[in-house]
DNA sequence: TATTGTTATACTCTATAACTATA
DNA sequence: TATAGTTATAGAGTATAACAATA
């Protein structure tokens, strides 16, 4: 499949190009699989807010969007009752967020229920765990090289 | 970070669902790498067109998108010359589309320079090259598994 | 009648530009 | 004047429902 007597950097641009088109292709699968409780990008900004209360410009940095985009997710978030909005007392300009005893257990629930489209796949492949982690962990490098 | 002493189907839950956030993110990126040619969307159906001349809804299937969502992703392909539609003298309901001249030269062009941001990004990883195509395949065949 | 593709409509995610409130 | 966030607006990508043309 893959060009045999190429350079390194030439090998690196092609599994570069196929790396672009699967996941590119992972992503829209999985984002048609059925969100009934919130959207990936609702989940992946809640995942984001787990890990500790962010302003909503520190969270749009963390998630790589621009701050309007942030401000509509939250807007969503808050709507639904997944997030609340803490004003700082000290800064009246900026607003903290963080997840509501709801947002808790809903992402605790999609833990369990959400991925299993995902994991049944990854089942279904007979791949070995260990490969599939370090493949996860690769991704999770690349992504988050800066 | 993951859970230590789960059950070998448990793992796969975490490893499927940190997979998912990570797949979600990567793709966000690459959609916010500038294009200038072509977005992501295009650009996979006009590799997939490549493989082979294909009716509408056949690409829809292969793209996995409804038929209507291709009919506008051909239609703007077409509206910019990097796709040719043929009308299938046989069926008079089917077209079929196919790379113009102009989009050939486009995905070749991309095949070397649009991937150049994740390569660029696999290199500062500094992952061995071996580890990566594994994992890229391993994502393809998670792709392609039914 | 069944199939292929299109049109109409709507929603999500994203962006940039312009604005408001606060520092 | 600078910063945090919002509002206004627009475009891409996606879907479902209803339709037209052809088989």
């Amino acid at each position: 499949m893959r060009t045999k007597q190429g350079t390194a950097a030439e090998i690196d641009m092609d599994t570069a190009a196929r790396l672009r088109l699967v996941v590119m292709r992972l992503a829209r699968r999985l984002r048609q699989q059925a969100e009934f409780d919130a959207s990936p990008t609702m989940l992946s900004a809640m995942a984001t807010i787990e890990r500790g209360p962010l302003t909503l410009g520190g969270l749009a940095e963390a998630e790589r969007v621009q701050p309007p985009t942030m401000t509509r997710v939250v807007a969503r978030l808050e709507e639904v009752g997944l997030i609340t909005r803490v004003p700082d007392p000290q800064d009246k300009r900026v607003a903290r967020v963080s997840l509501s005893a709801d947002g808790k257990r809903m992402l605790a629930r999609n833990r369990s229920r959400k991925t299993a489209y995902l994991a049944k796949r990854l089942r279904a492949t007979n791949v070995a765990e260990a490969d599939l982690a370090k493949a996860v962990e690769l991704l999770e490098t690349i992504l988050n090289e800066d």
